[in-house]
DNA sequence: CAGCCATGTTTTGTGCACAATATGAGAATT
DNA sequence: AATTCTCATATTGTGCACAAAACATGGCTG
């Protein structure tokens, strides 16, 4: 087992919300999940503290966090600021064929919406962000957004309501419109817009998904990645 | 010692560009300058590893990284898209404190210009943007802002003019208006503008400073350190 | 003489044992 | 009965020793 893959498993379970806040993750618990040594699961959790997707604690370990609303507007808020810039970037600097993979982009999601395929849909409403920063062709821009985008994710699992995930895609089409007719500040406008109407879209529930435990969602999601499955930005 | 001095005085010498590109740093070498042993300053190294402050290669070890001007334009246009981002952001949400605030900064640019502190002025005038990162009250856009901030700072040192560091600070006021006016396009092309001058006053000087021993640089950084002097984003 | 393999040396990676610190229970005291 | 102190336990942090990998040197072969 690598370090690397110790890292994308976690990622994953973490990123998807499957765990509930505070949680300890105990250094010889997930060692023996893993079949690993200490040491070999230690490093990665320190390194899952640097990227803030786990507290750390002197002394005391590695806890899951529980990203309530507040923490949410904040990550909402510098994907508006992240993405407006990007969106006026592109608006300037999009080649026709750029333009033209975007456009196949928006009518995949539109044609899965239609088709009524809820899981396909919500893929590719995520991976219309990620295009987007991929486009800029900038890797430290690339970097910055899938980490927010991400933590939304994160946010989006716990929080979401049924209705709201069912709507928005008109939102990307207008973004798309934008950048094609190369209209920077309405481009910026109709991503701010967008962006604001999603945070809005989520809701204060307050149950927490009574975890399984550790073990359970771990060694599920190892499951799945020794089979092969990769979910998310690397498949699209 | 503890590791966290060790990681800043060793950030402080990176983003300092005061070593040559491609120098190895060898555990067992910065373990006996510094004193400690060789894991602490080993995991010191795997984390600005991470932060892309070292290259790090397996069974080899940690070099110092070589910016070039075409990385350079990287971490410039990285910079364009966040910052005009939050330009954006600013000249919708500034509050009137806030605003003073900024005046006041750049004031004191102009003052450190009109004296003729050279060393000042080059202070202030990075501190303005790590300022515009604080007033969006957002941490998320304030950590990457710095990284990006921090980037470019190791390249000018790398590729500084001596002209080119002499101006400038009328695009600062023109960013600063248009902010207070709440002008928000103009903002966001001031802010465009401004970093791209910025860019454009690297000049590609081949000659790499050639480095005195990493020893050295370390050891005096390390003085520095032990005595207190802070410079740069924690002074101002 | 050039290229290549082998061996010795240096440097990094990893597991282990021990030390330091936090947690929780239980008893003693006010 | 509540609080605090102490001690037992569990968990994390650290240094050390060994393993593995890369590098350099020198000799061998074509």
């Amino acid at each position: 087992m690598q370090e690397e893959e110790i890292h994308a498993v976690l990622t994953r379970v973490l990123l998807a919300g499957r765990l509930p806040g505070g949680l300890k993750l105990g250094e010889h618990h997930l060692a023996e999940i893993f079949g690993v040594s200490r040491e070999r699961v230690r490093k990665v959790l320190h390194r899952l503290g640097a990227e803030r997707l786990l507290d750390m604690v002197r002394n005391r370990g590695a806890f899951t966090l529980a990203p309530d609303l507040r923490e949410g507007h904040v990550v909402y808020e510098a994907r508006r600021i992240l993405e407006s810039g990007m969106a006026a970037h592109l608006a300037a600097n999009l080649t026709p064929a750029q333009i033209e993979r975007l456009r196949r982009h928006v009518e995949a999601e539109a044609e899965a919406l239609r088709c009524g395929d809820q899981a396909t849909w919500q893929r590719l409403s995520a991976e219309f962000h990620y295009l987007l920063a991929e486009l800029t062709g900038n890797p430290l821009v690339q970097r910055h957004a899938q980490e927010l985008i991400s933590r939304t994710l994160m946010l989006v699992k716990r929080y979401e309501t049924s209705a709201g995930s069912a709507c928005g895609c008109d939102e990307h089409r207008a973004i798309f419109r934008a950048l094609a007719a190369r209209e920077r500040g309405k481009a910026v406008k109709a991503m701010t817009t967008h962006l604001s109407l999603v945070e809005t879209r989520l809701r204060p529930t307050l149950c927490e998904p009574v975890g399984p435990s550790v073990e359970d969602v771990v060694t599920e999601e190892l499951a799945r990645h020794q089979a092969g499955v990769v979910p998310l930005a690397e498949a699209g």
